[in-house]
DNA sequence: TAATATTAATCAATCGATTGAACTAAACAG
DNA sequence: CTGTTTAGTTCAATCGATTGATTAATATTA
């Protein structure tokens, strides 16, 4: 984890202590989730310190302050997340280099993702409330927005415009590239943060494997005729 | 304006009153910018007064507080963008119903609206401030949600529903069908509240008339691909 | 013993809301 | 036209509650 070195925790992890105390890593935990809810002025440290169940001292004491707490929510995040996209990434990447102009193979990469993109966003229990406080960052940039961006949005730009710009035969720089790109994300990422709309919509109450894989499908052969990757492309019934 | 017959104010109309007096405007203008801006939480009754140029009991006096004045934000929210969305899904609905099943008719459609829709988005100053207000009801939904669902979301994707119901060939009412135009949507909004987002890739500053329809004109082009109502479908150079 | 961790109590500042008086202008009575 | 009433509006001052933060004392463990 990226840190500033904050409070005793360097010296805690140098002595090897943790008496009785993940006091530290419970805040955290807590804290992204009751951020992620209602928003950084929305929960009041007192709030955060029985969620946490420790006393209220002890955001100053590991965090100096909830502003502090604040950022290190968005670096935990960051590490937190990185298990699952990280890997996706490396193997877009190298997939897309295989693929080279071979269509098919493009298409293959492109569901492959785009289903391991979605499954994220609608399933893993972390990634659900973790998108509101990224979103939060989106609409109202902070000072962590910076740091945000670069770990994990540009990585996952630059990764999706090289499929873009394999399969739509554009630059990668071009801003076609990064506008289609933006496109890609947008609408997976509206099954995730407008989750309340989509309910409302289908009258679902939940994601569940069925819906899932529902929208899975849908989203991608979408995905796949916007990047002309639609095998089926042409051959409809008129 | 749906208004619960608040304060004084009808009364007032009655008489004609104004005094100085177009305070209640002045706090609902003020109150939204604020509210989008920096969410609910995020703002004071005070700073909300005085960026309103009133005294805080006015707050009080015409909303009933600070929960009613949110209240009266979202319902003046939607009365100021009826005049661009209404009329906009009134065309749509008649020229998808105009246009039947021949494609080219129902391309011309789509390009229009989502044009129109980007537009302003992108755009339209009161819409730009708008939407993060709309955005954070999404993500977290106060009471006010099920009244912007009904009055302005549901209105929106059935149309698009249709548009989409009819390109490709299933019922308006198959999950399909939401799902689609969900996708459709969500790509639109993308370059609204991820303004920060495509910003910091691409290196605008800010949504000029050359950016703008570069966006429009791209995000179209992909969303005729996502109906199958692209003309040049199938005729790429490979 | 010394470093780390946790606690209850308290700080000034700000929060949303309310009070009662003052002010304004239309309505009314003469 | 004048003076008074009346309803609508604005104001400074203040309410109790809660905010983020700090303190000094205590507890825990190496």
């Amino acid at each position: 984890m990226q840190n500033y070195l904050q409070g005793g925790e360097a010296l805690s992890t140098l002595h090897g202590r943790s008496s009785g105390g993940n006091s530290r890593a419970r805040i955290l935990e807590a804290a992204g989730q009751l951020f992620a809810a209602r928003g950084f002025d929305g929960v009041s440290t007192r709030e955060l310190a029985a969620a946490a169940k420790v006393n209220i001292s002890a955001i100053t004491y590991y965090f100096q302050g909830k502003n502090g707490l604040y950022q290190s929510v968005l670096e935990q995040l960051v590490d937190d997340t990185a298990p699952l996209f990280d890997p996706m990434i490396s193997k877009m990447e190298h997939d897309v280099a295989d693929a080279g102009a071979r269509r098919e193979a493009l298409a293959k990469t492109a569901v492959w993702f785009v289903g391991a993109l979605l499954s994220g966003i609608l399933t893993d229990p972390k990634i659900r409330w973790q998108m509101p406080l990224v979103m939060r960052e989106f609409q109202q940039p902070s000072s962590g927005f910076q740091f945000l961006y670069t770990k994990r949005i540009e990585p996952m730009h630059n990764v999706i415009a090289k499929l873009v710009s394999a399969a739509l035969q554009i630059d990668p720089k071009e801003t076609e590239t990064k506008i289609v790109t933006a496109t890609i994300i947008g609408q997976c990422m509206a099954f995730g943060f407008a989750r309340a709309v989509i309910f409302a919509r289908t009258g679902w109450q939940d994601y569940d494997e069925h819906n899932r894989q529902q929208v899975i499908e849908i989203v991608s052969s979408g995905i796949l005729r916007t990047l002309n990757l639609s095998t089926n492309c042409g051959t409809a019934k008129w």
